[in-house]
DNA sequence: TCTTGACCCGACCGATCGTTCGGTTACGCT
DNA sequence: AGCGTAACCGAACGATCGGTCGGGTCAAGA
């Protein structure tokens, strides 16, 4: 009933891992519609049978994106404890939903706002960005962090460290779930040795 | 005799200022050259007077931002001392000049490899992340930096903090130059009070 | 066997893309 | 004053853009 899962045809799942690959090579506004036909191996009008445009693919993939990257802060270890700890939870929590969900989270990281999705998917990090910058700043108020770095330069400093890892990590590649370890080790204690 | 700098009149220099700014408001590919005519005051064609093409706009913009960045390398306090002192150098030097010139480093830091041009900035870009990773290498070795964390990672994760700065930075913000030795003193001693 | 609906197609649409062209204006130089 | 040329313009180019259209194919249900 749900789904005798035809193998050589699409769903709007299936196409849009396909899709959300191609946006990231060449970027979205680089990107054309036979560009995803090509890559899909439908024709372009085929596309529409399942959305009903470019927009949409990219509103579905920023959207599942943004779904994973919220549902950290909901996690008990992140909504009870000492806030250094909950704010450790989140930052690990983070960089391995980044992980999992690599090509979706690349897409939502390189959104500019050109559009109205492209805007709705800034205005919804920006939300998230203020939550975790409420956790340092409780931090710092415990006296759990250094009071030195002001905590919403802090914040913008250690999510810039995070989300770069799009920029390089591949799945399969080596130390992959030394990762956000090695995040945690280097945004709480330094390289100095 | 070099110029009696006619103010109502545009040079190369003049009119990449104005382009990078609206390929940052809009990307690269998503800005059109009518969207650089009316940034610009003039018409579409005039652009065409002083430069090749769009991608010759592109091409000069990334190279101011590369040659102030490899700058940094050749630095006397870049290129003697302990190594962990010209890491240190390097980290402050390159995050100084990605906010002096902040418009072009932001242009260079987007793209993604769709032409020519942008494949042979995404080249240059990679030599200068080996020949910082060297410098990483080095004073790990030389017992100066924690060893847990493998240089070329530390490396990626230190850059993608310093290159992130970029996205919220903005010339004449509060604690302006107190960017720099944040960015020195979260990487080399973390968060944790 | 006939119908239905999911899935897909080639052909085509108006709009916009980056670029070119022929020509005009304004200013520095002699 | 007259000339050369840097700076600029409107109009148009072929190509490609995102999207539409009418119809074809095929398996499942009646």
């Amino acid at each position: 009933m749900a789904d005798t899962p035809n193998r050589t045809t699409y769903t709007v799942e299936s196409l849009l891992a396909v899709t959300v690959q191609v946006f990231n090579a060449r970027g979205y506004d680089g990107t054309s519609m036979e560009d995803l036909s090509r890559a899909a191996g439908i024709s372009k009008s085929s596309i529409y049978h399942h959305v009903r445009g470019k927009e949409e693919l990219l509103r579905l993939a920023v959207g599942r994106a943004l779904d994973g990257l919220f549902g950290t802060l909901d996690e008990p270890a992140a909504t009870s404890g000492r806030p250094v700890d909950r704010l450790e939870h989140v930052v690990r929590r983070t960089t391995e939903v980044l992980l999992t969900e690599l090509p979706y989270v690349t897409l939502l990281l390189r959104v500019r706002g050109n559009t109205g999705t492209e805007q709705w998917a800034l205005e919804r990090r920006r939300d998230f960005d203020h939550r975790v910058a409420e956790l340092v700043r409780e931090a710092v108020a415990a006296g759990e962090l250094r009071a030195q770095v002001e905590p919403r330069l802090a914040t913008r400093l250690l999510f810039g460290m995070i989300n770069s890892i799009v920029e390089w990590y591949r799945p399969g590649s080596p130390q992959a779930d030394g990762v956000a370890e090695a995040v945690v080790r280097l945004a709480f204690d330094g390289l100095r040795a």
